[in-house]
DNA sequence: GGACCCATGTAAATAGTTACATGATTCT
DNA sequence: AGAATCATGTAACTATTTACATGGGTCC
């Protein structure tokens, strides 16, 4: 059978579907949006865990639109092109729903700094000292901002909130964030503690070993 | 200027090299390997911040070759194919070193649990907390390895090597996998509890607010 | 006047995954 | 006999990044 006319194929499975798919499809769950404000949510703190450029994005949601999961409606909109505002169909959320359920193979990933770290003996250790001082300042101020982000959210009493609530999502993918970064804080300070310390100490380090992880 | 023979190119720029190959220039600076050898080094404890599959190693250890920054030898080997055991070269670590005193740019990345937890609200509860529940099992797996390691590495006196040693590296990569593993079980834990407190409590939370994050 | 925000696309290049292909040795 | 481990490669596909392209409105 030649394949002429390129429709939009069958799509059973919703494992055929990229993961930024089903970013996507999770932003419009909350919100309709244009391509450009879903850009923008992977950008601020809630929602941070998937990073995507419009380069991705605007072919995905095309692409989801072929396969009725979202649906777009058009203004006049700035510039050349006309602005849409695109949903979430019916169809769109029970996509989401199941991928949510199904097991979660991918684990890990990938890690600059980590990597730096673990290559950091064979450079110079004030370099080191140096890249590790601007991740230091890199989480604090995302912590800071999570922080002020958790406080605004417990005024309008997220903690008492139910998991089939939007904000109840948001509050527990935050609370994560908070986790994340003061754990790295906490590393990256200890870090600096050693490489000081060993700098100082003419290359052994001696000192009594700090707590913390 | 045609282009004819396809030379490996100037390569003044360090930057010009993906992230991967820094990843199995940092694991020949420990020690000598097979390309086999590195995938499995990114596979255990140590060394987990950066995935890749054999079909993207064997490459790029070759182009690595191309550019002189590892060498290899040549035996027998088993298969049809013989086998080769790479080593860094002064050029290749000098590289290395360079690269990691470069500022780091790719902050957050992918998180598919998450994402999903963000979603969740959209999906039934208990597909939730059986996403969930997987996680922590596996976290609860990991933290188990890490801490196994770090006790032998305790055992021969790491804390007290010095930041020009590899295994000082090993050891503050090793302690950030401690932590990012405690960190995410806590999460995962709490989360789940919240989770069957509300299934249970019909649909609002209302017991005390538990502490952790 | 210039920079920045809104807004949408496409093209080219790079990076990463999965499947195909081969074959000896060791363990069950 | 079948599976796992050691070992290396390539091809096809998918995903991601970066650069090009356009243009109005607002702020300094």
């Amino acid at each position: 059978m030649a394949v002429l006319h390129k429709s939009p194929r069958a799509l059973d499975d919703p494992a055929d579907l990229p993961t930024l798919a089903y970013a996507l499809l999770a932003v419009l769950a909350r919100t309709p949006s244009t391509g450009y404000q879903i850009a923008q949510q992977l950008r601020e703190p809630i929602a941070r865990f998937w990073e995507a450029g419009h380069g991705q994005i605007y072919p995905q949601l095309a692409v989801l639109e072929r396969h009725r999961l979202v649906r777009s409606a058009s203004e006049p909109g700035p510039g050349p092109r006309p602005k849409k505002t695109y949903s979430i169909t019916k169809r769109g959320l029970l996509y989401l729903r199941r991928w949510v359920g199904l097991p979660t193979s991918r684990w890990g990933g990938r890690d600059d700094l980590l990597l730096k770290v673990y290559a950091s003996w064979t450079a110079d250790p004030a370099a080191t000292v140096r890249i590790v001082r601007e991740a230091e300042a890199h989480h604090a101020d995302e912590l800071a901002s999570y922080l002020r982000m958790a406080r605004a959210q417990r005024v309008r009493g997220v903690e008492q909130s139910s998991p089939d609530e939007p904000r109840f999502a948001e509050y527990a993918t935050l609370r994560r964030g908070i986790g994340y970064e003061r754990g790295r804080l906490a590393w990256c300070r200890w870090l600096i503690k050693r490489l000081r310390s060993a700098d100082a100490g003419g290359g052994r380090a001696t000192g009594p070993g700090s707590r913390s992880t």
